[in-house]
DNA sequence: ACCTGTCTGTGATACAGCTCACATTCCAGC
DNA sequence: GCTGGAATGTGAGCTGTATCACAGACAGGT
């Protein structure tokens, strides 16, 4: 009972339920320590438990038939993984990867549905969640198809900024270790092209960067730059009918 | 009450309500009908409905700042959509458009949400659904980033087949009628190379292509070809360690 | 049966991005 | 402090795709 409950109290998602429920869940669930760079859990295994991140951050990735890895998340403490399992879905379809010592509870679905189907509160909230997830999730496809190498950088740019900015004295700074690599893996590009493209955006004193490092020196050009603003809607009937090239 | 409780009953989402809460739905929401290729929203307008779709396919796309479309889901009879207006998000981020003449209900968030927590079961229902989204946003994402534009059309052939196949004498008819430039704005290539990667594919005999219809010959090969089927996994810790180019 | 607009097919050309092959810099751990 | 491995920087090809510019085929409305 010790750590297992300050462990779930502390994701603000179960703050609602009951002590009887937590308990319940404190339970059944367990809690799992991984190394750096360790596996959390691999595709083709069995998906019985949906998870919890309480320390650390977690890296959702596949990998292409080439042998490239494809991030598909960041998972960040407090957040909801691996919620597929509660879906018909048996089996994992994507690699978990701790990126730093990480700790993460375990919740087995069976107990994860009970406890859902007894506080309507916690389900609404879960589906938020997992609604939030997929607004991202879109986001990120729209700012992939048709997009030049640089745009989607700075869309990534754009989206890291605003989930890991901090304000410093000479901009923003992007609070998250991530090697050109791992840039690169986001949006499905080569290593190569970021290095080049972040050396482009750097002298065009957009950003700065350093190992690991970026900050954004003008939030404002990065917005226009990453078409992230939407433009101001002026769209009357013909526009709307002319636009794309799809049927209309 | 004629044929608002007929919709909602029909989905079989809202069969598990009660009389009173079908009511309450019925009451609160309305039923609206669009001619094809008209548009059910827009971007930057107001999110505070919920719709599900009666009757018809809904179209969801956005379009990139030079003037391409790229379309982020279908929706098919029976599926919620807009959905996003439950989280907090309060403008659509998505155009929405009627493929063929289509019928849909539209629910104030307040009045979901009302009954939503009043009705767990429904809630995780949602929940679920909502899931299965992202894992198909999900298998997306990974079949555009880093693949070559072939490949991203039998993986698109690949889903829509999953979707919408149907058995036919000669193979498995895709029973959805889609442009190549629709195809294009799916994988974010341009129309040409969907009509050239068609026509090799053909030669190649692993499907035919008429107008707007598409039958696969072998299911088996284009399972293989797109990649889906997962390769019998014989990852001992050594593969796990090289895979990627990611630091490990 | 027309005929108009959408869908499809096909080439010539240009260029963005990938590949491969290195040199360099940095940091972490001994 | 060294020092080995990871992270970064840079260039010379090559190739896949986008672009542009058409021509033919089909479908649905009048």
């Amino acid at each position: 009972m010790p750590e297992h409950i300050w462990c779930i109290q502390k994701c603000r998602l179960f703050e609602q339920l009951s002590e009887a429920d937590l308990r319940f869940l404190e339970q059944r669930s367990r809690v799992r320590v991984f190394p750096e760079n360790s596996s959390v859990y691999f595709p083709r295994e069995a998906a019985d438990t949906v998870m919890v991140l309480v320390e650390g951050r977690i890296r959702l990735y596949s990998i292409t038939p080439d042998g490239k890895q494809a991030i598909l998340a960041l998972i960040e403490p407090g957040e909801l993984f691996g919620e597929l399992a509660l879906i018909g879905t048996n089996i994992r379809e994507e690699f978990a990867q701790a990126m730093g010592l990480s700790r993460v509870v375990a919740i087995p679905r069976d107990v994860m549905e009970t406890v859902l189907l007894r506080n309507a509160g916690l389900s609404l909230a879960i589906t938020k969640i997992v609604g939030l997830r997929q607004r991202r999730l879109e986001r990120r496809l729209r700012n992939l198809l048709f997009r030049s190498n640089r745009d989607r950088l700075l869309a990534l740019l754009w989206e890291l900024m605003d989930q890991y900015g901090r304000r410093i004295p000479e901009g923003t700074l992007i609070d998250i270790k991530l090697s050109h690599q791992d840039l690169a893996s986001l949006i499905g590009v080569t290593r190569e092209s970021v290095t080049l493209a972040l050396g482009e955006l750097q002298l065009e004193r957009l950003i700065t960067v350093g190992r690991q490092r970026i900050v954004v020196l003008n939030e404002h050009k990065l917005a226009l730059a990453s078409g992230e603003t939407m433009p101001s809607v002026k769209d009357d009937a013909e526009t709307k009918v002319r636009l794309g090239g799809g049927k209309h």
